[in-house]
DNA sequence: ATAATAGTTGACCGATTGGTTTATTTCGCG
DNA sequence: CGCGAAATAAACCAATCGGTCAACTATTAT
């Protein structure tokens, strides 16, 4: 009946990035509003509120993010070369945002997470959701070398979860350093974790 | 010549609690004055800036907690059990800040250092040095195990920056989780990434 | 065509933000 | 003692905060 409108996108992408580039609370509903080229009314037509705004967001940049992780942890790669194209992945996405913002991001449901988890309930909820959910993409991955004898993982939910706080503690450290290097450690570290049986392949 | 004042260490000391409970954004002047029982006259007259308070804050909780450290990390203690009595110095602590405050509130360093990493850079460059201080006890501990033959890292820097990664991925968790368990399991991360050969004594 | 409705706009709000100012009080030291 | 500097107090500031509102506009199903 009425018209149709993209200012909710707008207004998610605008806050993603923003919050993502400085924090949760530096960031004012303003600035959202004039990233995406939106009056603060709109704002408040699709919204109720700045929580409910970054809450959307945080599940629309998800949605986004899963098709590169459908694709990265195909079970038609083999598992342990699915951890590996991901750390590569992550390694390559941080530095294509060091090249557009000049800052070494890290994770923004960790960053984000971690600064209002004692205030914004909804947002700590949103965070932890979808971490949990990425998590299975490692699950399963370690379940999987696990079976084909590749890892000693008897546990695959335990070591996913430790996986995965590895590279979360890396790239929160890649962020307050601004440094991609502590990246490139990130398969080294999660083989170590994993018990990856020999190290090498010996060349071709 | 003038009179003396503890003002000094009572902002700290707030400014540090309440962030640490809240965030860096969401912790205004007046309610570290207000907890500190110290007019924001004052406040200004000790520190030029909110940013420049936390930043002595952050130092002045190091100089405190170094002293846990030094005893912890002590040479005199066999490597691998200094590990082992971070680990569970690090989950009792946690464990008392819920009981006290209700929350898992992680390590201050990394959500205010993940936090203001983009705005403040005196406190990201405060930050990131207490953390190169701490991950020095890491470092000579594994180091003096390595030279034990007990794990497998020759380059026991790279390794210490793993482990405090990971205890960090853990703790940042823990924090968005409000739980305790995840910290239950650092030993058995830290172990699977320092490659400690046998894992288990057998019995006494 | 038009009525109903979703979307848009900009002015507006009280509260709070980080920070300043000026006057006053305190007290160690010569 | 009394001087001078450090510490305190309270009033004050412009700017910004998240959020509201009533009027207005564009669309589209009928």
């Amino acid at each position: 009946m009425p018209r149709v409108s993209d200012a909710k996108e707008k207004l998610t992408d605008a806050a993603l990035a923003l919050i993502w580039e400085s924090s949760y609370g530096a960031t004012s509903v303003d600035d959202i509003c004039a990233k995406a080229n939106v009056k603060k009314g709109s704002f408040y037509h699709f919204f109720k509120s700045k929580a409910d705004l970054e809450i959307a967001a945080l599940e629309a940049n998800w949605q986004r993010v899963k098709q590169r992780w459908n694709d990265l942890f195909s079970p038609t790669v083999p598992p342990l070369q699915r951890l590996e194209d991901y750390f590569e992945y992550v390694l390559q996405r941080q530095t294509q945002l060091k090249e557009e913002c000049g800052l070494v991001l890290g994770c923004p449901l960790c960053s984000v997470g971690s600064e209002v988890t004692t205030q914004e309930a909804g947002i700590r909820e949103k965070a932890l959701e979808i971490m949990g959910r990425f998590v299975k993409y490692l699950e399963s991955a370690i379940r999987d070398a696990h079976a084909q004898g590749l890892v000693d993982a008897p546990d695959p939910k335990i070591k996913a979860r430790m996986v995965y706080a590895y590279v979360q503690g890396t790239l929160a450290h890649a962020r307050i350093a601004n440094s991609l290097e502590p990246l490139r450690e990130l398969k080294a570290g999660a083989w170590g974790l994993l018990g990856v049986r020999q190290s090498e392949p010996v060349a071709a």
